[in-house]
DNA sequence: TAGATTGTTAATCGATTAACAATC
DNA sequence: TAGATTGTTAATCGATTAACAATC
């Protein structure tokens, strides 16, 4: 009885991904509501009801009936189940357009990553520093992963280079990998790949223009 | 019988994401190979053949059986399929980091998009313009929207402004929202909305690395 | 012809939602 | 107590994969 009780139900990815949208909600109202429920989140964020119920049942968070979910104790399991209480050092790899918005991203800090060093090709970038982060020779990559270990490599170079960036990381010793370039990268099973395609989102938009007609599914555009 | 032969297949959402991907790897191969078989395309993007092929199935390209899928025309196919060849015009919300970055995304003219105006609340962006594209107060929006009408909106700016930013484009008339920001936004039904969240992904990285196991279904990493 | 690959149908798998019991 | 909300179990839904027939 008991250890049945103790096992726990497996989230699912799509859940994991959904927590920071319900972060930053419950960060926005924190300080004016102590209890939310998740009707009156589910109005605001759009989803389900009992997706969020579900959702936070996850991350084993209990709320009251009639009076729903503490928000401060909310906004802390969900930030300590995601990890974001453990700080993971970051190296980035391409500072053109995309490496320069991260390395000026402000939250990333807050959700427990650090960009500690640049890399790139272009040896006019060599010795600038943005945002406090200096970008050196790829070439010298493996000299400062020594001197200075990270566990998250970014990689957003052009995808011609994807591969080559990512086997340097590999290489290193990386243990996970974001990457920003469309084309996917091959990487040993041990090692967690991320990849972020802003043309899939486009591509989405693009093809959903074209239909001219919505999509609707149980009252939500898909 | 003939009817029923007309009737289309309906294409998963997930398929029209994975789209780009299959177009960003054929285009890298297009000058070596004039076939291509989906086996060996699972391969290299690490994705199931079965899935390749029924992916290609929904946008009605049809392969050889022993030679496989003809390059050129294939790439032909899913860039009509996606829209890429109806250029959209794309107003820009919020010119900061994200939004410079996007602004000089060389990528989107490729895939029918094009950003002919930016617009900030920063009066010190006023007037600069970057790569092409000039910065306008956000007050103006509805002015240059009668000038210049747009179709898809970007939204790169905080998440306190997400949901005004919306509005905006939405009194404007816009079809399309794009939406940087972790804050989801209301909007009317017909209005297609994509939301791309970075936080998802580190979220996703993040969990798994305290996990410190990487989850393995089918042979692949999730 | 033999073998390899496509392409479709059926089975499986995972995620979401509906229904309802438990609880404050 | 009555009513509202949580939280769990069962049903539904959608996407992927396995199996196999068709085809070059």
């Amino acid at each position: 009885m008991k250890i049945e009780k103790d096992i726990k139900k497996k989230i699912s990815v799509p859940a994991i991904r959904r927590l920071p949208l319900y972060l930053c909600f419950l960060k926005s109202i924190n300080d004016k509501t102590k209890y939310i429920t998740a009707r009156e989140m589910a109005q605001e964020l759009h989803v389900g009801s009992t997706q969020i119920t579900k959702d936070f049942s996850y991350i084993n968070m209990e709320g009251t009936p009639k009076l729903g979910y503490e928000t401060k104790p909310l906004i802390n399991a969900i930030e300590r189940f995601l990890g974001y209480d453990i700080q993971r050092m970051c190296f980035l790899i391409g500072v053109g357009n995309i490496g320069k918005a991260l390395l000026n991203f402000s939250d990333f800090k807050n959700e427990g990553m650090e960009i500690i060093k640049g890399f790139d090709v272009d040896d006019n970038k060599y010795g600038h520093i943005i945002n406090n982060v200096e970008v050196f020779n790829i070439n010298s990559i493996e000299f400062h992963f020594k001197q200075t270990p990270a566990d998250i490599g970014i990689i957003a170079v052009p995808s011609s280079e994807t591969q080559n960036a990512a086997d340097l990381l590999i290489k290193c010793g990386i243990k996970a990998i974001w990457n920003f370039s469309t084309m996917p990268i091959s990487a040993p099973k041990d090692i967690i790949v991320e990849n972020t395609c802003i043309d899939s989102s486009l591509a989405m938009i693009k093809w959903k223009l074209n239909k001219n007609v919505p999509l609707i599914y149980k009252n939500r555009i898909i």
